[in-house]
DNA sequence: TGTACATCAGTGAACGCGCGTTCACTGATGTAC
DNA sequence: TGTACATCAGTGAACGCGCGTTCACTGATGTAC
């Protein structure tokens, strides 16, 4: 029985990593520092060489978990409506793409924002996490699709070349354009471009959602 | 006659800024570094003050600088259609909006991107350079109105609050959706996002373009 | 249950490095007369 | 055109700081018998 020292362990790295989080939010993505956290948690910076092999593995199961959280909210909200009300469970899906990043700038920031100079993401291990929050949305689509309730449109026939990753390429199709319309409006909004444009972000969002309801085949909610 | 100081001066504080620059294009937006610049520049780091008060005044004039090169990028574009050819003028400057940002990673991440921890831009001295490159569509579609070619559609009644920038409603509307979505497509392609979804970016571009037309009630080119 | 040994969490000192900024200085370029 | 002085570009040393990483160490917790 190894459990109580592993118990205690895992709750060391997950310390650590929420002190991280906390000064991330409050710093910036790249203020992250070890010496900082450390500090922070009363110990020694060596200290923290027992929990991560670097900074930048530290980086690297930060970034995981920011992906893996966002796709989690995503499928937490979808999950409020019933298997087969595909409408308001996409919906939902998509209000909370946004909303966790408003939520969480910081973590969104280290994601989607400009790469931390000196770190390169190995793409092996944050390729899973990263494509999950795209899953979550072509599960609804399939379902919708394979329960005859897509209505085929226009934006079913890519007019350019998809990657082929297992999706029909009418449901990746619309997962483009739409992934590429929402997180224009949400990078814009973290990053705070957009403010002194539209007064009701929040509006223009719920707007493009609908139109992509409509564009996609979907009867809107 | 003080010219010959002063054009020497001003000389020297744009070399500062192009490898300022170039830096920034090997090593990411925010590896910028005084030290760097000088060794560089052949210049000992303490001689860099005589033309800049510190390293957060030479960040803001590289995004000032940022932001105008961008607008003048797409201003450039548009002219290369008369001034009644409001269709092919619109879809020039936007295609030159992706063109310049992928020309220009870093300067693009600098501005749209993570924000420099420590370095909070003045607004006061960024916001005219920054609302340049939309003041360009804006241009573009007010003299297309004007000249009755803008069919009015559905997208010319904002269902969401704008700010009032002098801009008609109208206008704005379609400034903020064709913004945010086109944006969208061009920091995830940026920061290598897409890339595992979407092989032919330049048509998925082209293709949200052509239905940004159709929305706007512009005849496409 | 008790002892002997292995594992491992956390310490503390030290490493070399690069950072932005200051200051008194030298020597060349410019201006005033 | 020539001299006296002011301006200013660039030097070099020093400042304090925070960074990530290493290493030999101590002492507590765990395991084997």
């Amino acid at each position: 029985m190894t459990t109580r020292r592993a118990v205690q362990r895992e709750q060391t790295r997950d310390e650590i990593k929420a002190i991280a989080r906390q000064q991330m939010a409050e710093g910036g993505a790249a203020s992250l520092s070890l010496n900082a956290i450390a500090k922070q948690l009363g110990m020694v910076v060596s200290g923290l060489y027992r929990y991560y092999d670097s900074r930048d593995a530290l980086i690297t199961a930060l970034i995981i978990d920011a992906f893996n959280a966002h796709a989690d909210a995503m499928q937490a909200a979808a999950d409020q409506y019933p298997a087969d009300d595909y409408s308001n469970r996409l919906l939902a899906a998509l209000l909370a793409y946004r909303g966790w990043a408003l939520a969480n700038k910081a973590e969104f920031s280290l994601v989607y924002g400009t790469p931390i100079p000196g770190y390169v993401a190995p793409r092996e291990q944050t390729l899973p996490a990263a494509s999950r929050a795209m899953t979550v949305v072509y599960t609804i689509l399939l379902g919708a699709d394979a329960a005859g309730v897509l209505r085929p449109t226009t934006l079913h026939q890519p007019p350019f070349a998809l990657v082929d990753t297992g999706v029909p390429p009418h449901i990746a199709y619309i997962g483009a354009v739409g992934w590429s319309r929402l997180h224009g409006i949400v990078t814009l909004e973290v990053f705070e471009h957009v403010q002194g444009l539209v007064s009701d972000i929040d509006g223009l969002y719920h707007a493009e959602c609908l139109r992509l309801f409509e564009e996609g085949g979907l009867p809107p909610p």
